[in-house]
DNA sequence: GGTGATGAATTTTTT
DNA sequence: ATTCATCACC
């Protein structure tokens, strides 16, 4: 890399960068080099973003303009913040220490804890995972006697999470009056903040949250991070929420020095509070900032590009970017239309075989859906033939139940004042405390003001409980106090294995029969291993309730198979990308969505996936979808409409089935009038949401809503056959819609092309 | 207060 | 299909 010859200690080793072999591109070397000043960094996929940011920060301290300790580097996730660490170290040849890189929660909950008094926590708060929020919240739910059916945990948690998102505090929310659990949510809200405190912990959102508060209410810490972070870098702006925004602008108001890069085209996580007005308003935002645009491609062909190019420009939401590239027009990006998901799944499989019989690594390989439930067919297709593959984004390691468990239980060691633990554990594995001993508890610590395992302690001293429960409870809490002690004498995951052992909490999967039992004694196994990494018991904590533990990565050939959303950041040769239907994608719900603003979103998830590839992409729709069990005829997704035909071929198997075709789609196709709608969606005509005709049912019977504008081949009442569902008779005509009630296979819709009559 | 029938809803996920 | 809530009924 060029600014290698500008170092000045000429006697570090010089590691040539991973993708090493061309230089800094006009604009990247622009990005990397416009330090002073506020800067955008509007990087289109595969134009080297993580190249010029790290380029960027190994020059930050390269010139001299800052030490590390000036430097604030922010991510969402851990791998991109590792990624950052090891390739600047690579670049200077050297790890870099004390700068502030890391996810928003890791730094904000670092910068947090010197200064926790100020928002009413210790400086040993504990963060919650998703488990303990929810129990806290049911438990809220039930003191306030609302229905917690209607009500939901989880979607009270997603109220407070969005709040939390907005950078709005209980007293921001107390006159949001909507109708949510009968207008009492801002109460919740309010006393989730209290219970929190009480437990001296906070949620995920919090750390942000506390973080604006603390700033706010102290101006002589602001002005202390105001002027320590001389240079502050952002990772992925368009997925910022507002109170992450807020934050970064406070921090950056002195040096002003604030480069944020990220790509409005690739903000997909709305639904989760990122706002993508953070990106399109940085020029306001930022007067006077630079606006530095990465164009230039380095990961795919001129077809696929120019296929997700055109896609993403019928989007409004946006800055405005056109990538484009040096390299091969490669093949066009090949759209497929298939009978339905089975023959869907046998089509990637065979394409996959054939990928592999050219040498193609599986590893190259990847296939992106919508939604999980998405991936259940391709990995059915792949176990019948044998085909290597994995599925990202599975139950993650630290979300598991064995794995929380465990961890409650190390939680109680190291902190016996925590209840959320204690009430995970304490009848875990079953020991007769039920719901009313852990109510006595209950009762007698509030009473008290202490905690559970206070109260435990304490009332065993007494005839308050009965006696059975009593030398249960003393015997487990005389269990703590041993591995408490026990602590100062032995390394901590010693200590771990120890009380897991010690608790009958292993000896309790070792007797569980079922076959997950073997997997989860892995899992703990795993986890003590883990914690034996780290130096200090609260060390591994701050990192598992931080960092999500990702073990896999084998390097087994496989293909890939994950979610759209998962797919985000990475890339493959070949890709394929199935379910390109309405209502599947874009997914009904988007669609549902008010505005164009869900719509946007899906059609920015499209973009990512075609542009995950490098050298192929294959987008697959099908005309019969067995969807939560009934079949539906989708239409194919609009998206495929918005491809330009240029860079894009098209395939139907669909004709090619002699049997079923008796001219089939083709003829169908051809004596249409009007041509169906999916062709003029292809045509690249304007439209409007497909318009779906619902009979009217009158007194049990079916009526066209819309008279049959062409006599079909059919009648009502027909008797025909159908390759897969066997022989019927039609109860419904909607257009080329047949609703055919089969001998065997019961109702069903179909396509009039694939039945003859018999 | 339990039981069974009926109807409605079913994404995406890091920290 | 499956889950989950609601409602009528016992």
């Amino acid at each position: 890399m060029v600014y290698h010859r500008s170092m000045t200690q000429a006697a570090l080793p010089i590691t040539p960068p991973p993708s090493a072999g061309h230089h800094l591109n006009v604009a990247q070397r622009a990005a990397v080099e416009a330090l002073d000043g506020p800067v955008l960094v509007l990087a289109g996929a595969g134009t080297g973003k993580t190249r010029v940011l790290t380029a960027r920060l190994a020059h930050l301290l390269m010139t001299g303009k800052a030490v590390p300790g000036q430097i604030m580097a922010v991510t969402f996730t851990n791998k991109a913040a590792a990624e950052i660490r090891e390739r600047v170290g690579a670049l200077l040849g050297r790890s870099v220490e004390g700068w502030f890189l890391g996810t928003f929660h890791a730094l904000a909950a670092r910068l947090l804890r010197p200064h926790a008094e100020r928002v009413g926590l210790k400086p040993n708060f504990t963060i919650l995972g998703t488990d303990d929020q929810l129990r806290l919240i049911k438990q809220l739910i039930e003191a306030e006697n609302i229905d917690d059916k209607k009500f939901p945990p989880r979607m009270v948690a997603s109220v407070i999470e969005r709040w939390k998102d907005r950078g709005l505090l209980p007293a921001d929310v107390r006159n949001d009056v909507s109708e949510m659990a009968n207008g009492k949510m801002p109460k919740l809200y309010a006393q989730y903040q209290t219970r929190l405190q009480e437990l001296n912990a906070c949620d995920f959102g919090d750390l942000m949250l506390h973080q604006l508060t603390l700033l706010r209410q102290n101006p002589d810490v602001l002005e202390d991070f105001q002027r320590r972070f001389r240079y502050i870098l952002v990772d992925e702006y368009q997925d910022t929420n507002v109170a992450q925004y807020l934050w970064l602008r406070l921090l950056a108001q002195t040096h002003r020095n604030i480069c944020c890069v990220g790509d409005e085209d690739q903000s997909i996580y709305g639904w989760r509070g990122a706002e993508i007005g953070n990106i399109l308003r940085f020029e306001e935002d930022f007067p006077g900032a630079q606006v530095i645009r990465l164009e230039e491609n380095y990961r795919s062909t001129a077809h696929i590009l120019g296929a997700a190019a055109h896609l993403i420009a019928q989007n409004t939401m946006r800055l405005g970017k056109t990538l484009w590239t040096s390299a091969d027009p490669g093949d066009k990006v090949h759209v497929r239309t298939l009978w339905d998901g089975e023959e869907e799944a046998r089509w990637v499989a065979d394409e996959v075989e054939a990928l592999q019989r050219r040498q193609v690594p599986l590893n190259d390989v990847a296939i992106m859906v919508r939604a999980g439930f998405q991936t259940r067919q391709f990995e059915e297709r792949f176990i019948q033939l044998g085909i290597p593959y994995r599925v990202l984004v599975g139950a993650r390691f630290y979300e598991r139940a064995e794995i929380r468990d465990a961890l409650a239980y190390v939680r109680l060691v190291h902190a016996p004042e925590d209840d959320l633990a204690f009430e995970r554990i304490v009848n875990l594995p079953k020991r007769g405390v039920g719901p009313s001993a852990l109510q006595q508890l209950h009762g007698f610590a509030r009473q008290a003001g202490v905690s559970l395992s206070e109260a435990a302690t304490r009332l065993c001293e007494t005839d308050e409980l009965k006696p059975k429960l009593r030398s249960t409870l003393r015997d487990l809490m005389q269990g703590f106090v041993r591995w408490r002690e026990l602590l100062n004498a032995l390394p901590h995951a010693e200590v771990a294995q120890i009380v897991l052992d010690e608790s009958g909490y292993t000896g309790m999967w070792q007797a569980d029969k079922s076959p997950e039992a073997p997997g989860r004694l892995d899992n703990l196994k795993e986890l003590v291993g883990a914690m034996a990494e780290f130096d200090t018991l609260p060390a591994f904590l701050e990192h598992v309730s931080l960092v999500l533990e990702v073990t896999d990565t084998k390097s087994v050939e496989q293909v890939s198979l994950m979610t759209l959303h998962g797919a985000k950041g990475l890339e493959f040769d070949y890709v394929f990308l199935p379910g390109w239907e309405e209502e599947i994608f874009p997914s009904r719900l988007s669609l549902s969505e008010s505005g164009t603003r869900g719509l946007e979103e899906e059609r920015r998830l499209a973009y990512v996936g075609i542009t995950r590839a490098r050298r192929r992409a294959w987008i697959s729709h099908v005309a019969n979808r067995l969807l939560h069990g009934s079949w539906i005829n989708p239409l194919p997704s609009r998206f495929i409409a918005e491809l330009p035909a240029e860079h894009v071929e098209h395939h139907s198997t669909i004709q090619s089935r002699g049997s079923v075709a008796s001219g089939g789609w083709e003829r169908a196709e051809r004596q249409e009038r009007t041509p169906p709608l999916w062709q003029q969606l292809r045509a690249g005509q304007p439209h409007a949401a497909p318009p779906r005709l619902k009979p009217l049912e009158i007194e049990g019977k079916a009526y066209e809503v819309a008279a049959p504008r062409r006599e079909g081949k059919f009648n009502l009442g027909d008797r025909v056959f159908h390759e897969k569902f066997g022989t019927g008779t039609i109860r419904r005509i909607d257009h080329d819609k047949l609703e055919i009630a089969f001998d065997k296979a019961g109702v069903k819709k179909v396509m009039e092309a694939f039945v003859k009559a018999v």
